[in-house]
DNA sequence: TATTGTTATACTCTATAACTATA
DNA sequence: TATAGTTATAGAGTATAACAATA
C-alpha cells in the first residue's frame, strides 16, 4: 500500500507557498483574492467584469465587491464599455501598474531564494518532474468536474 | 534576469491540489477548514482547544467555530477536561474517524494516480528536489516571521 | 430572450477585545 | 495574575437568486 510521499509534500509546498504569499502581500497592502484580480487583470489588459469573472473561476457578484474595493484603494478603475452599454470596462491605474511590478518583482526574488546555488541540470531534472505532476493533476481536477 | 520558471510552476500546484482537495472534500460534506481540524484532531489524538488552535495556528476563538459546526453535525464531541475545570477535551466520533479514514485513503489513490507508471527512480529524484524547495520555503516563511 | 452588473441575503473563515470561570 | 473558552463585533471571500438595463 503506497504511503502518500509525494502528496504529502505537495500539501506542505502549498502551505508554505500561501504563507509566503499572505507575507509579501501584507508589503503592498492587498488580500490575495484581490491581489490575484489585479495579476490577472494584468494579464488580460483591461477587461469587462464578466470576463474577469470567468478569468478567476468566480461569480460575477464576487467580482463587483472586489472591484468594489479595488476601486475604493485607487488600484483599478471602472470606465463604460465603448460600444456594449451593459458592460463596464475595468482597468489598472498607476498604482495598480506600480502594485503589480512589484509582485512580479518579488516573484522574481522568489525564484532566485528558491534556484540560487543549485545545478542548473538538477533545476531542469526538477521541473521536468513537476511538470509530469502538474499535467496529472490537472486531468484529476478535469476528470472530477466534467461528468 | 531570472524568469520564475519554478514558482510559476509552484503557484498552479498550489491551485490546482486546492481545486482537487475542495473536491473530495465535497465528497465526505465538510469544508477545507473543518477538514483540516479534523484531520489535526486525528493526529494530536483528543485535545482541548487551545491545543487544537496552536497546531492549526488559529485563534482559540476560530476553533470555537468550528468545533461548533462540527459537534453540531457529529464529527466530533466535546467532553470536560479530567483536571482542568476550564477546559474542554475534543473528540472524534465514530463518524468522524470513518470521515478521517475516507480523507486518507483518497490520500494514497491520489498519490497513486500521481505516481503510476513513473519510474521509482524519477520518483526519488523528484521528491529529493522538492525536498530542497520546501527547505528553502520552510527558510522563507520562518525569515519573515521572525523578526 | 439572453446577458451584464447590481442589490439582497446568507454562510464560512478569520481576527481582536471584553468577559467568565477557573488555575 | 494568567489561562481556557465564550460572547460581541467586524471584515473578507464566496455563493445563489431576483432584478434592472441593455443586447
Amino acid at each position: 500500500m503506497p504511503e502518500p510521499y509525494l502528496f504529502d509534500r505537495l500539501l506542505e509546498l502549498t502551505l508554505l507557498l500561501q504563507q509566503d504569499l499572505a507575507r509579501s502581500l501584507d508589503g503592498v497592502g492587498l488580500t490575495p483574492a484581490r491581489a490575484h484580480l489585479l495579476w490577472e487583470l494584468d494579464q488580460l489588459g483591461p477587461a469587462s467584469q464578466h470576463v474577469l469573472a470567468k478569468a478567476l473561476q468566480v461569480s460575477p457578484r464576487n467580482v463587483t465587491g472586489l472591484v468594489d474595493a479595488l476601486e475604493g484603494h485607487g488600484y483599478v478603475q471602472r470606465s463604460p464599455h465603448p460600444s456594449d452599454r451593459r458592460a463596464l470596462v475595468v482597468t489598472l491605474t498607476d498604482k495598480g501598474e506600480q502594485t503589480v511590478a512589484q509582485m512580479q518583482a518579488d516573484r522574481v526574488s522568489a525564484e532566485r531564494e528558491l534556484v540560487e546555488g543549485i545545478d542548473a541540470a538538477e533545476i531542469e531534472q526538477l521541473i521536468r518532474g513537476l511538470d509530469t505532476v502538474l499535467g496529472r493533476l490537472r486531468h484529476m481536477v478535469e476528470d472530477a468536474a466534467s461528468p
